[in-house]
DNA sequence: GTAGATTTGTACGTATGTATA
DNA sequence: CTATACATACGTACAAATCTA
């Protein structure tokens, strides 16, 4: 029984626009309003704005009160707070990981970081996904899950920065 | 010109319902609507639903697809796996404390600790605020106000087990 | 298995505050 | 300064899925 997500259409519209945000199809300080969002995905501004709030909370959009969202300008003190908790996050795991005895369950995340110059993979958008991936899959083997859903959101976080490094990642963005 | 805040309705709902659980008149595992939770405060189910889906968010509540919502059982794991966090988070702050070199940013914070036993104060659920006190403080002086953030709404995840441990604490739950 | 009651999910209408001509 | 347009905040109505007798 595979039971319903809660909020379908609020889920998508959420996924979309945090797309919309890491592929730059929203500027960082672009301001917008729920009416346009409801009227360019189809839906009511309900849930819309149930996206827009979560976004918000998660610090990628602002609201002002009865005056209209923009999406978060680029903050790159910010960036550096993220890059440096997400050091003593991975810290602490590979600490935990040293000492497990069993590294088996290290074995899929070195073949795909130790992977032979033959079989690398050059698409900068992919290598940036598998990038990613490593460092998640190696915080979330040290088996603190609260700890693993922290770094995985603060690495959301720091998505649309990495993208802003590596242009040609993202130089399709307009092929939707 | 003091800005008004987003959602003064669904803000003061969300620390209500909060409080609630904190406080146990909103028992884990307890089931609800939406409705009961608007006739109890006396509001439409707008605001209330914007509060229960940012305490889901935060992983007070559950809800399930059209068929109620109810409080998060209590997970001990997952407390356990908050204060492994938590120990991760003051060691770091801690650590780049211990390299700062003006340490007098640190004085209101040993006045409270190093408070002596004639001005301690005996009120359970006075010491456990200023104990909460002392360690976000802690986090916040070391700079880092990602991790100050991330430390304070863990430390607010691991309060409603806090006050288990402390039940003299809120014997008085019922006074409201 | 089915019908009815229940509950959320979405759409839409109204009120209130904001910005601007 | 005032009036008007506009955007969100909240309330309400309805639809769709779930639970239960």
């Amino acid at each position: 029984m595979a039971r319903s997500p809660t909020n379908p259409l609020a889920e998508d519209i959420y996924a979309r626009v945090k797309d919309d945000i890491f592929d730059f199809r929203l500027l960082p300080g672009q301001r917008f309003t729920e009416t346009e969002m409801a009227q360019r995905y189809g839906v009511s501004r309900t849930p819309v704005r149930d996206a827009l709030y979560r976004l918000k909370r998660e610090g990628f959009l602002d609201v002002a009160f009865r005056s209209g969202w923009s999406v978060q300008p680029l903050d790159f003190e910010l960036f550096d707070e993220l890059y440096d908790m997400r050091i003593v996050l991975e810290t602490a795991a590979i600490e935990r990981l040293c000492h497990c005895e069993d590294v088996s369950a290290l074995e899929p995340l070195a073949r795909v970081w130790l992977a032979g110059s033959a079989e690398r993979c050059r698409d900068p958008r992919e290598v940036s996904g598998l990038d990613e991936a490593f460092h998640i899959g190696l915080v979330e083997l040290a088996g603190n899950r609260q700890m693993a859903r922290v770094h995985r959101e603060l690495t959301e976080k720091i998505r649309v920065v990495r993208r802003l490094r590596f242009p040609e990642a993202f130089a399709h963005r307009n092929d939707l």
